[in-house]
DNA sequence: ATTCTTTTGTGATTTAAGTCATACATTTAA
DNA sequence: TTAAATGTATGACTTAAATCACAAAAGAAT
């Protein structure tokens, strides 16, 4: 099994024996969703732990007027739920597929578990909450200083190093992920396109000159490039 | 010495023995901060992590054109530099004292050891972590769903939780707060002062009506209240 | 006491992005 | 194979907040 094995390939577990990664195999049971699947949701009672081990997973939650707000994007190896469950609390948003993933789920109990028992274990989750802490502040910089077009940009260069040249998001999804809405994210969008800095299908965003992006990234304008 | 006592308060440290916490007051070397104070540089290798007895300190970062970002604030028992300590990173941002300070210095190695010797500091430790990832995405969510007006209110509620009703920062600090600019901040004030929410002295935000400014921070503008 | 610096206060203007409305293309469902 | 739903596209208009510019008040420093 191609995902069971996945797992082991996984960085957070790169300092286990093979034995120990049997035991984390064995206590953890695998899923797949669909894309839209959900695989937790925002308030609910925590009891699993994910490991992705294939496809994306948005961690979203909707503003009382009904937006969605995608805080995060989690890939291969990424884990979540691991702060809800630490803390004992409910999930503190939804995580939902947005494309078709598969995940391995393991007992709130039984991480904590492996928690205590694996220092190594336990200082890489630490490091990994860090990085998504600063990722977080990160983009509160970009909130204040970064106008749609460049927070786009650095959207679109965060994901594609991550999942390569096409981007499967809608441009719904993509004003989620940058806190806009969707028309802006249409003429932004619309705008590179014509420059010819992507390409875009329904549904799909194809990056064909990642430099052009990397310089709108880091500021200047679309219009004195 | 109070301040050597202070630490000892702290729920971080709660469930530790007399002896345990004699431990921690020998390894840490108390220091204290002027307001203004830089408590450690952003980009400077990580050596201590601190906890904060006494006082106010910010976390903050510069913008390339100069501007202020204040990420975060810290007060009484918060500890800042175990991110950077845990992943051997650099530190992230600045921090400076708001206010005179009084901070406990931790040996990043000594930390380290504390972690690995004490299961229940590491789990109160995570768990800090886990809240402040939870606080930068709210953060988040305010930029994309709050105008200006509501986020100052949120800032004022929130900040007077923790030091009272009289808040000593200047409006340019709560700009940098916020993501906005001192003349937007400024303008807010004032209306909030014509509507007997706050008063000001120069440096200084006392709230006078903290129901109405619970409201504001619920949503609904100035206006039509 | 008076100069310098920081903080607060306002007005005028610009601008980025939101809002509203409508249209068309492409999938999915009936 | 139509109908419904979803995603993309664009124009017109509004608005919140940034920007620029200047002034006065309050402390700090000489």
């Amino acid at each position: 099994m191609k995902n069971l094995e996945g797992i082991k390939t996984c960085n957070l577990f790169g300092t286990l024996s093979e034995k120990e990664k049997g035991k984390i195999l064995s206590i953890s049971v695998q899923k797949e969703y669909e894309r839209g699947g959900v695989i937790a949701q925002e308030g609910d009672r925590s009891s699993y732990v994910y490991i992705i081990t294939d496809g994306q997973i948005k961690g979203t939650r909707f503003t009382s007027d009904g937006r969605e707000i995608i805080l995060e994007v989690f890939g291969h190896c990424d884990m979540i739920g691991q702060v809800a469950a630490i803390a004992n609390e409910p999930y503190y948003y939804s995580a939902i597929a947005l494309t078709r993933a598969t995940v391995n789920m393991i007992k709130k109990e039984e991480f904590m578990e492996l928690l205590r028992l694996n220092p190594a274990i336990a200082h890489k989750t630490f490091v990994a909450l860090g990085k998504r802490l600063r990722s977080a502040q990160a983009k509160i910089e970009e909130f204040v200083s970064d106008k749609v077009e460049q927070r786009i940009a650095k959207l679109l260069m965060a994901l594609s190093a991550r999942m390569g040249s096409e981007i499967p998001f809608t441009r719904q999804e993509i004003a989620g992920m940058v806190g806009t809405t969707i028309e802006t994210t249409i003429r932004v969008t619309s705008r590179f396109k014509e420059a010819k800095v992507i390409r875009t299908t329904r549904g799909n965003i194809i990056i064909i000159d990642k430099q052009k992006l990397g310089l709108l990234a880091e500021g200047p304008p679309l219009e004195i490039l």
